[in-house]
DNA sequence: TATAATATAGTCAGAGATGGTCAAATCGTG
DNA sequence: CACGATTTGACCATCTCTGACTATATTATA
């Protein structure tokens, strides 16, 4: 039964369970559990993925690493996902800046950032063909809401 | 797992927190760190960058040295500009990043608001041939500086 | 002074150490 | 069987560190 991502799923909030974060070797972890480290990607994409509250964290290289946080349950939890899929693959400037806007009104980002944001977003940042645009904005926003998220949890690194 | 070059920039730092500039021996320094002096170079280039507001400067020969100077500037105003110039039609996204990085060194921006930042120059964020990026990642960022200027605008302690 | 020796620092290609991505193979279950 | 979930492996991306070779400045010496 025991499927080995299941296995590594509880081996980690294992690790997790004091404390609500953890960093661990990629290759290492593989190794224990025997298996591919792109194994250990998957466990993380299926099941410590944003939408379920972690926050994904690593680097390469020597000293490298992977982090999971997970997030303090909050009004958020939900928030998160039902933005993310109400930008899908493309949004119109007015539907993004609507979406920064009830961020504001909910305290979830200062107006500094909330102008950050719109700067982001924004037609005079996005030099494109109108059907590009759309598109790429959707890109964006994706990733800076899933920011503010991070944000909101106090983050460790910059 | 604290990388050599981690360490190394810390050790930096620690020089300059009173003066904003230090001058050093490569080699003494390499050898402190039980390292290639070319090493050295390394955490130079990535962490003292110009993109990050660093000046190396350095003498070869007897007596030579190497100084770090780290750029504060006078007016918000022409920081701005200088900023924008620096990023003129294109920018890779070290140089992004690192520029960033700056604004969060001077107070300018909080940690918070650099992530978002950084999360929409980000190449996650910009779907598009690479060629393109450069470019697009330039006007996004470009607005976004503007924006941080403006928001300064409304700060008390500025 | 001209030249050689010495003392520094810089550059760059490549090795090593990690982690990421993606598509194909495999597994399990209705 | 069909189909989604899992697992793997080949190939990619990024970060760090070193060593050989190069460049430049100072000092000693003929």
């Amino acid at each position: 039964m025991a499927q080995l991502s299941d296995s590594i799923e509880r081996f980690i909030k294992e690790l997790m369970c004091e404390e609500n974060q953890v960093e661990l070797r990629r290759n290492e972890l593989a190794q224990h559990f025997g298996c591919a480290p792109s194994q250990i990607n998957y466990v993380l994409a299926t099941r410590f993925s944003i939408e379920r509250g972690y926050i994904i964290d690593s680097r390469r290289g020597g000293g490298g690493y992977v982090r999971i946080v997970q997030m303090r349950p909050q009004q958020g939890d939900n928030l998160l996902s039902a933005l993310l899929e109400r930008v899908d693959n493309s949004i119109s400037e007015d539907a993004a800046l609507g979406m920064i806007y009830q961020l504001t009104e909910l305290d979830l980002v200062t107006e500094n950032e909330a102008g950050l944001m719109a700067a982001a977003v924004g037609k005079n940042a996005l030099a494109l063909p109108v059907s590009t645009k759309d598109v790429l904005r959707a890109a964006i926003l994706r990733n800076l809401l899933t920011q503010v998220f991070r944000n909101l949890e106090g983050r460790t690194d910059a």
